[in-house]
DNA sequence: CGACTCCTTGACAGCGTTCAACAGTAGTGG
DNA sequence: CCACTACTGTTGAACGCTGTCAAGGAGTCG
């Protein structure tokens, strides 16, 4: 299921949060992976970083009895597994075909110890806004209610995919309800009473589009009852 | 409030995440805070970094209507503040009186840019930290029930306090609720019921101390219902 | 003593989960 | 082409966990 190339075509450009490195591309090789395989498994080996280049991940952890947090969805530039550890400490899976570089670690934290200050402190800004991201994910796992979370998860996802007309979602329902801590019929209800409300309209199969008409009355719905 | 001094004095021996910077006492300056009050806020400009020598202090976010999530307690030895943000991402308040080491963040990263590859690698190290306790905390907070929450936070304190026979709590019921993202009454039911069924007791004033009689009984209730 | 904070416990309601049925779409193979 | 299966999403109904509200006890402090 992995393919292995040598990335010394260019490829098309995509917002990247490793620009100096990702320039170098005997840096970094492609992996093209199916949606649904996994990157990389919790608790296993850390030896690679990995750069998306198309596609979209979630890195989650699991329960025993299966139960599943996602922590985030990585989209295309998002940088995973960038933290110094020796194992990775959650699971990556492609949620769509997707398209990553990947590059050895020894080979980025070599620099690091022969004093190259510009990569680290990219590192160091990397994992900064990876924990940023997650002390807001606490606030709103802990002390949201289900309709402000959906609201804030289409926001932010709205932030970060940059499509003016219609938002094009990679994950399922059980997916965004596994990253907001609720069930995917609660999700599900969430979108309904959103378009009930003409704040946004499900186009599409599976309804995966999400035309937002009222941005700020969802911002609204995204801190107050 | 505030009380400024020199610290040349030698405080007693600390476990300390910062060692080697935490030996050099012409770098830290020491500070008393009353238990309550602010140590930062949140958004405020963040020129400083600090380390507990003694009392306990929680960092959280809130949203405009009051709600609070605490994201973590901080005991003696832990670092605050260390990621490299210009401003504060939430706010640090004394729990009880506290004694805190702090220093000019931009000397510490004068270092850095000057090549200080350890004191790089240190930093990393601490943010990596920080962000692997706020990853298992989303779990906590998405994933596990009231029981799972309070046993979860019962553990985790333990495993942090190393105190072997009554470890005294120095946060309130509330604080606890805020960090686990439910409610006070819904923890004091959960601590009733851990003491009815025998695997831990609560004593002193106010139940601040939990006495543990069976630590692993505790750790099943943690993972499953 | 009175005011205050903190904790516990009970009663009740409500939000969200659980269970279930159904619809729409895609893929497969006869 | 159609039947069949699998997957995804929506919606309804009922239950239950947890939040809310309230009362009371215990300790602290001025």
């Amino acid at each position: 299921m992995l393919v292995r190339v040598n990335s010394n075509k260019t490829a098309k450009p995509v917002p990247s949060q490793l620009s100096e490195l990702a320039r170098q591309d005997a840096f970094w090789s492609e992996l093209k992976i199916r949606g649904g395989s996994k990157l990389f498994g919790e608790a296993e080996p850390a030896d690679y970083i990995y750069q998306i280049r198309e596609g979209a991940v979630r890195t989650y952890k699991q329960l025993s009895d299966g139960r599943r947090q996602i922590g985030a969805f990585h989209l295309a530039g998002d940088v995973l597994a960038i933290e110094n550890c020796a194992t990775h400490r959650c699971t990556a899976e492609a949620i769509v075909d997707t398209t990553v570089w990947f590059a050895k670690r020894r080979r980025l934290f070599a620099r690091l110890t022969k004093g190259d200050i510009p990569a680290a402190n990219h590192v160091r800004d990397l994992v900064t806004r990876t924990l940023e991201h997650a002390e807001s994910h606490l606030l709103v796992l802990g002390r949201q209610n289900s309709l402000e979370k959906v609201a804030a998860f289409l926001l932010e996802l709205d932030r970060r995919l940059e499509q003016p007309d219609v938002m094009v979602l990679p994950m399922t329902r059980r997916d965004i309800a596994d990253y907001l801590g609720t069930t995917l019929e609660t999700v599900s209800r969430a979108l309904s009473s959103l378009q009930e409300e003409r704040i946004l309209s499900l186009v599409g199969t599976n309804h995966r589009g999400i035309m937002l008409h009222d941005r700020s009355r969802l911002a609204q719905r995204a801190t107050s009852v």
